[in-house]
DNA sequence: TTTGATCGTTTACGCGTGTAAACATAAATC
DNA sequence: GATTTATGTTTACACGCGTAAACGATCAAA
């Protein structure tokens, strides 16, 4: 529904809103090689789409999110998994466990997440 | 690279090859409202970005995956985990755990995988 | 009050995708 | 041999996306 550009922009503002147009592509202009336009059309599709709003500030408009990113990614992410995981998280974990793509770190966070489950569950 | 669609024709591949093109729509023609000409479409785009090869089967053609599900499995969830995660696979995990999106059958299954895990170490 | 700077809005354009229709070709049948 | 049938190949077309340029409006400065 929203798409990989529009999701940088919104990634800018899920860290922090409102901005307006300048702020956000002073924090991506480098990173993506955009120009002021490109910004502006994407916040545009994004209005368009109720996924930000706008409001005035003097000359200017300011933006915030109206998706929270919480569901973007969880649209997104179950997306996936449907696809290629018959909807399960397990068999995603499996194919990265598989080709040794775990790292410490993950191994050590899911250990950590799987006994908190327990604790919850007593 | 390879689309969403495309990668309905390549599942049926990879479930059971080489096919010809009328066993893919027979597949999968109800499922998707596919007509004779879309999943010609779809295969000829796909010999095109060398995801599938054909064999000449008297008349007609039979189609082989040389794209492995494993690689393109690992691209998007690469790819998804890289925009959505960090790059990581725990802090999905973590995200499915706090939305309660976890079965029964994934918690025991991620379970099982540490525990394989702490086998192998030692 | 003209002119420039600063924003937002509109329009554009090429590319990939989903979805086929039209066309070509060769084999099978009449 | 002429026609139908079964394939594959070529062309098409609308839509979304990435990426802007062009245009317009408004505020500030000269």
């Amino acid at each position: 529904m929203i798409s990989e550009a529009e999701a940088v922009v919104m990634e800018v503002l899920w860290r922090s809103a409102p901005r307006s147009a300048e702020e956000i592509l002073a924090e991506v202009g480098h990173a993506q090689q955009w120009q002021e336009g490109t910004v502006k059309s994407l916040l545009n599709r994004l209005l368009k789409k109720k996924a930000v709003k706008a409001e005035r500030d003097g000359r200017r408009y300011l933006y915030s999110p109206l998706l929270a990113r919480e569901k973007y990614v969880h649209q997104a992410s179950k997306s996936l998994l449907d696809r290629l995981f018959e909807g399960r998280v397990a068999p995603l974990v499996a194919h990265f466990s598989e080709q040794r793509k775990l790292s410490k770190k993950d191994i050590a966070e899911l250990r950590q997440l799987l006994e908190e489950l327990d604790d919850e569950q007593s």
